[in-house]
DNA sequence: AGATAACCGCGTACAACGTACCCAGTGGAG
DNA sequence: CTCCACTGGGTACGTTGTACGCGGTTATCT
């Protein structure tokens, strides 16, 4: 079987069995890769920029990693070694997923790029199958594993759609280039043309809004996971609480 | 102000008062992008090819589009133009999300694609804008405003998450170039490792659960969404139904 | 009517990307 | 010791987005 054989790079081993002592991990190179996605987005970690970080050479990190999207999937499954799922199930399902759904929200606003990435069906990381076991298991005594599936997506599309609208902009001004009071101003026209065309009510009334203290975000989002959580736990057996 | 100034492209003038009759447009230049993203995936959508299927230099695009990262915002507002909103709100706002979530939907599974594209706050094109109103007129008079924005956004969370969970592994076929069987052969051995393994008792009953029969992809969404209305019926007031 | 300036389509060119290929050197297995 | 599977990495190729400039076209101004 020959490397392109593999569909699935946790089936390839990482060590081999002869020759010189590799200088470099997977680990290192994914770290570096991840670093460098954090500071400037993920666009910026070339090949050749993540070699220039561990010092390598470009074509070295190909010893490594198989491609550049198979080590975007080592990143993605890197991230989700960082939320904590340690202990669950605990026996209180609303705290197990409270502290899920804080945890990815966390880890999200932490590496934001991490939207631009679509992760697929057959890529199970070792991390993100620890955190389907830990994760699932919260409710897994409740519910059929049907009914479990629906209820985590439920709960991870609330999570993943609010954080991915928390940082759009963020993200947006990043990318221009330009400093955040500058690109406002620039947005500014645009807006404001729309709002005085008086053909758009309901955008105009949450312009308004914007403009108005409020709650936190992290408050905002405790008060739309509540909420979910209600949901769910609707779908529960009495048993359940 | 020069082309550069623009932040954004909705207010970029399509036609210019002065020189000759331009021979293309935006429309049919997004329209010829869309049909290649659905074909053979976005990354297939190059400004060479783009500009081939319409018949003309690739450097002509420039004249209407700035760069190709607004050429996807052009297409992105161009797929919220097929989300049918005619006559909401009808009064029956049941009815109404139903027929948003069904649209956004199936959006989607003509278009999965769009996973890739994140949008962002300031990209307000004329499409989203008319979506907006009209989606938002629908709990308009029964909740504020943040309220509105929280459980559209619950709402909208849940379809796109779910259709991206739908569309995922048929895409990553489609990318490997790969046929889905041929595929499916490749994956199996890393999935049956792990269920082999024991370590993974979760994961293995999801993996049983799939090779049984189930309900269709449609009656899922649907049982899903009807949670999710649920959901949001709980934070209207008692007048709403 | 003629001059002017703004626009047109598009060919050429360049920098940056992922990565195929090749090389000399290295160290465990026989 | 010999062998060869492996190492790091240099060179090179095809593809990408797009800056620039050309010669032709047309609405506006003198």
């Amino acid at each position: 079987m020959t490397d392109a054989e593999y569909v699935n790079i946790w089936m390839r081993p990482e060590r081999p069995a002869r020759g010189p002592k590799p200088v470099y991990s997977r680990a290192q190179i994914t770290e570096a890769a991840v670093r460098i996605a954090d500071a400037e987005g993920l666009e910026a970690a070339t090949m050749r920029r993540i070699a220039a970080e561990i010092g390598a050479g470009a074509m070295s990190l190909y010893r490594y990693v198989p491609s550049r999207d198979n080590l975007v999937e080592l990143m993605a499954d890197r991230l989700m070694g960082e939320i904590d799922v340690t202990g669950m199930p605990s026996g209180d399902w609303r705290a197990d997923l409270t502290r899920y759904a804080d945890g990815l929200r966390a880890m999200w606003l932490r590496h934001p790029w991490i939207a631009t990435v679509q992760r697929s069906l057959p890529s199970f990381g070792p991390n993100q199958l620890l955190l389907i076991e830990r994760l699932m298991g919260v409710l897994d005594a409740f519910v059929s594993i049907d009914e479990n599936l629906g209820l985590v997506a439920l709960l991870t599309s609330y999570i993943e759609g609010t954080v991915r609208e928390e940082t759009s902009s963020a993200e947006e001004v990043r990318r221009s280039g330009l400093s955040e009071s500058e690109w406002m101003a620039r947005s500014y026209p645009y807006v404001d043309q729309l709002v005085k065309s008086g053909e758009y009510p309901i955008f105009t009334k949450i312009v308004m809004e914007a403009r108005q203290p409020h709650l936190s975000r992290d408050d905002q989002f405790r008060y739309g996971l509540r909420r979910v959580l209600d949901c769910i736990a609707a779908a529960l057996p009495p048993t359940a609480e």
